[in-house]
DNA sequence: GCCGTTTTCGGCCCGACTGTTTTCAGTCG
């Protein structure tokens, strides 16, 4: 039982005690531990087997007890006894928009409802409408909400919500009763997955602002509308909510609808200990108003630093602010190259020199190409011949363009028993090898994490790809322990890839911080197949923001003289 | 279910919107 099936647990149970009709307190005990063993970068195994648990706060007799009996037996009497007591078709009820706990509970008890079926059936004979505190509207939501149950549940990867939102607030932008206006919200965050679009402006005439915002082209249906509050649904099923506050008021609203939630409740549990009370319409001590122009001024209140959105996680980033010790965050002028890229050579659709003209636009100084290796059929692997010709074509462009540097290397798979894909004498004619795992996903845990292993301490791996294997929304990562690959990349000099791809950002952000502090070292990289997904970096750059990382902790930072230096190693 | 240096009981972050009521409960973020 790892980490993540602790999670799982502890949030169903919290679920089932809401639909029980439980105090929410006695939930958010179980939301609340949950969270906290998300985030825990130390096998659970460990902390119960040295009776360490209670010293977590948060952690109380109850919790202790029954999170031992789980991880130690893999079963839990209470949790099982629980779901006896309330039908399953009740947990997805939850899923429809409009249904809570509390309404869920009062369908089942009153009317025997057990799933959405009968649900639907119920809603369709009529059956709602004269139950207490319900209605002919709510009944015609909730039949809307089952329809709509897919749309609503819909995640959409960073870039489409990103280019949404901006079309938004295009709208915004010569509008004279707007003043301030901003993104905020997961996508402010950068977060590798949106579930809805957040937008905050501040203005004299709200109303006006509003019927603007349900007004735009692409909306599709709008979901609510009030004097602060507005949200819609817009054509391709992304969710977006507005909120119009005082321009006065801005800084703490724009800090408050950025969130995380976690961030959130945990400053707002520091500022409660300094006797102030905070919202998103101000910081106020004794009901009078601490004056702030800027997010910045809101920290200061508390003795902080700014904190970057991307930060605010509830990772620590209040306690280092606090300390004066928040990273100086990488951007994306501190990049010098891109090194993970596909040519025609293999399945990238550019040839070499018009990658080379399109890095040097964006200011880079060195291109590292690494094609496919031969085992990968599927994606045109290049033969060892073939690998001869693309090195000679790399020493002409080399000549001709003086002033840039393209480097050797190629995208190694690493087969089945843990070699790389070429001869000894192959792999040292290129500057860099980065090794991927390209088939036979389903392996199981150990099999895997040691055929990975036994890569990382191949003398010419320098670079771990894609390390996971995930497709965010469409795949899992392959099954591994992470935190061994980890510690074998640190052991061995191997760089572990931040793949820049918004359907990959592997490795994950989460994982950032706690091997930067162990000493690992990363390489953002693009993977891109054409001169246009050269643009990926920026998506990996804003996720190695998100794990802390900083200039010195990414390769492709250093000068082409030392990156080669590095490799050399 | 957890927590606490004023507390071992009474809090637990806070507010907008909706639909049902005729003042508020439930949902949502």
């Amino acid at each position: 039982m790892n980490n993540n099936d602790v999670v799982k647990v502890l949030n169903h149970i919290g679920l089932l005690l809401e639909l029980k009709g439980e105090s929410f307190f006695k939930s958010k005990a179980y939301y609340d531990a949950a969270n906290k063993i998300e985030i825990l970068e130390e096998d659970i195994n460990n902390i119960v087997s040295e009776n360490r648990l209670s010293s977590y706060k948060g952690f109380g007799k109850a919790l202790t007890q029954k999170i031992t009996e789980l991880v130690t037996t893999g079963k839990l009497d209470y949790y099982n006894k629980l779901k006896e007591t309330i039908p399953e078709g009740l947990t997805y009820m939850l899923k429809i928009s409009g249904l809570g706990p509390k309404k869920v509970k009062v369908l089942y008890e009153t009317l025997g409802i057990e799933n959405i079926e009968q649900l639907k059936q119920a809603c369709e004979n009529n059956k709602l409408v004269n139950l207490p505190r319900f209605g002919q509207k709510t009944q015609n939501k909730i039949l809307e909400g089952i329809k709509n149950i897919e749309v609503y549940s819909q995640k959409f990867h960073y870039p489409i919500a990103k280019l949404m939102a901006d079309e938004v607030i295009k709208e915004f932008e010569h509008i004279d009763y707007i003043n301030r206006y901003s993104i905020a919200g997961s996508l402010r965050r950068k977060k590798e997955i949106i579930k809805d679009i957040d937008i905050l402006a501040s203005s004299n005439n709200p109303e006006k602002v509003m019927d603007l915002f349900v007004s735009q082209k692409y909306v599709k249906e709008i979901t609510g509308k009030g004097e602060t509050k507005s949200s819609v649904v817009f054509q391709n099923n992304i969710k977006a909510d507005l909120r119009v506050v005082s321009d006065e008021q801005y800084p703490y609203a724009l800090h408050h609808f950025t969130g995380s939630k976690e961030h959130n409740t945990a400053l707002r549990h520091i500022a409660k200990k300094q006797n102030i009370k905070m919202n998103e319409y101000g910081l106020f001590r004794d009901d009078i108003l601490i004056k702030c122009k800027s997010e910045e001024d809101i920290y200061n209140v508390f003795g902080m630093d700014y904190i970057p959105p991307e930060l605010r996680e509830n990772y620590g980033e209040l306690e280092a602010a606090s300390n004066h010790q928040l990273p100086t965050l990488i951007t994306k002028e501190d990049i010098k190259g891109a090194l993970h890229v596909h040519t025609i050579y293999s399945d990238g659709n550019a040839t070499i020199e018009q990658l080379v003209k399109a890095c040097i636009d964006k200011g880079y100084n060195y291109l590292g190409i690494s094609d496919h290796s031969k085992t990968a059929i599927y994606a045109r692997g290049l033969s060892e011949e073939t690998i001869k010709r693309q090195h000679e074509e790399i020493d002409r462009l080399n000549e001709k363009y003086k002033d840039f540097h393209i480097m050797k290397g190629i995208e190694s798979d690493i087969l089945s028993d843990g070699e790389l894909d070429y001869s000894d004498n192959i792999l040292e004619s290129f500057d860099f090898i980065i090794g991927s795992v390209h088939s036979l996903f389903k392996m199981d845990e150990d099999k895997m994490t040691n055929r990975i292993v036994k890569a990382i301490r191949n003398k010419h791996m320098k670079i771990l790809g894609h390390p996971t294997g995930r497709i965010l929304l469409n795949r899992e990562g392959y099954k591994l322990d992470i935190n061994k690959i980890i510690n074998e990349c640190i052991d061995n000099d191997v760089v572990l890839e931040i793949n820049a791809n918004p359907y990959r950002l592997d490795l994950d952000w989460r994982h950032m911080k706690s091997a930067k502090e162990k000493g690992a070292k990363f390489i953002i990289s693009p993977d891109a197949h054409s001169v246009k997904e050269l643009n990926y970096m920026i998506y990996g750059i804003n996720v190695a923001r998100k794990g802390w990382l900083e200039e010195y902790d990414v390769i492709n930072t250093l000068s082409i003289e030392n990156i080669n230096r590095y490799f050399l190693k």
